[in-house]
DNA sequence: CCACTTATTAGACGCTTGCCTTATAAGCAT
DNA sequence: ATGCTTATAAGGCAAGCGTCTAATAAGTGG
């Protein structure tokens, strides 16, 4: 049997659903500051500001944590891309522009967030569950992106359609690595502004 | 003190360098196989077949190992290439197209070897050695790409030069990333088909 | 105001890791 | 051969992790 408690630290509570949202935002949090091999679950939880145990009490185990917040993280940046472009829906050059811009912008590719993608994408090879997350985002993203270029006018087929799209996000994800690697030597604006090049030479001229 | 030896294990002598060389490799082996988290000091040495203590002997740690590894990885890969792509000196064309193909050859972008870049990059971010010798590698790998493109003949400069090779290269990282994710989805002649038109629109058209 | 649910904490256990230290034997020089 | 160097193995140790279990308190419904 236990001791008897010695103390009685302040021990607030809170509803289910926030206290998940927690563990996530602390899980991105670790992630993006110590890496794959750093994001344990009582590290986790640790930062979340909860004591160790009250992990298995919201998810299985750390795994299933970083799971499911990987799926909440893909949810929720594909929603917000979305809404970062829509309103432009009536000009298509300026709404590819701002979907660049978002992509690139701190809620995605912010210092306390771009590690943990790259940790994804490293789970999403050895691991199945992770890389069907992975694989079913990666769809959708780019459908969105597809949507976008389809919709630009004067569009030259010069190069087929889907080798355009493939090309384009190709040079998305690549910059996002340079802009992971060094966000000194290929600023923010700098990423943008190739994106906005590479859209207007693959389809356009 | 230790208890008497109870059995002797065969237990064969190999050079410094050799020994060396095999926990490189096995390095690169268990983190392309298990990760950042799986590759530990004591699986790496399983892997290589020798006792967890020969690990202290070659290296001061498990993570100067891992630097090592990556150093060397490097190293290899940018002289593999650039001697992929030399021979085609007279044909400026085709020695990129070669350059594309050792890219995604087995040799770097192979099923053992392929997981372990996700995980230095991951390393670069949150550690200063691993970033220096990822911006110096990087630094390398630009020039090379520069130094093919610069002698394509009938080459435009509707396009900025720093420009293009910037977009070439994020092409080819975001092309090697999908290929990471899905070889399914992205095959490897797809990849180098992709990149080869992706060139010809850059700087050919 | 009491009882019941459950969010939350804290401790214990077994395992693995990294580090260090000691013991052994393999190969080379003499 | 014999002895010295050192490559190699293996054990011990503290720390950290994941898992499980028991105890405690915070709300909530009656």
């Amino acid at each position: 049997m236990a001791k008897p408690a010695t103390k009685a630290p302040p021990r607030r509570r809170a509803s289910p659903v926030v206290r998940r949202a927690d563990l996530v935002t602390a899980t991105v949090s670790c992630l993006a500051r110590l890496g794959a091999k750093g994001a344990t679950g009582r590290e986790i939880c640790r930062q979340a500001g909860v004591s160790h145990g009250l992990l298995r009490h919201y998810f299985q185990n750390p795994d299933n944590l970083l799971l499911e917040t990987y799926e909440q993280l893909c949810e929720d940046m594909l929603t917000q891309l979305e809404a970062a472009a829509m309103p432009y829906a009536a000009n298509p050059q300026e709404a590819l522009h701002k979907y660049f811009v978002a992509v690139f912008s701190d809620d995605w590719a912010g210092p306390d967030i771009i590690g943990a993608w790259m940790v994804f994408w490293q789970l999403a090879r050895s691991r199945m569950d992770f890389a069907v997350v992975s694989a079913r985002f990666n769809v959708r993203q780019r459908d969105l992106l597809e949507r976008l270029v389809t919709r630009l006018p004067g569009r030259t087929d010069a190069l087929p359609l889907a080798d355009g799209i493939a090309l384009l996000s190709a040079v998305l994800d690549g910059l996002w690595i340079e802009y992971y690697l060094s966000e000194q030597r290929t600023p923010r604006e700098r990423c943008v502004e190739l994106c906005d090049a590479a859209a207007r030479r693959l389809f356009l001229s």
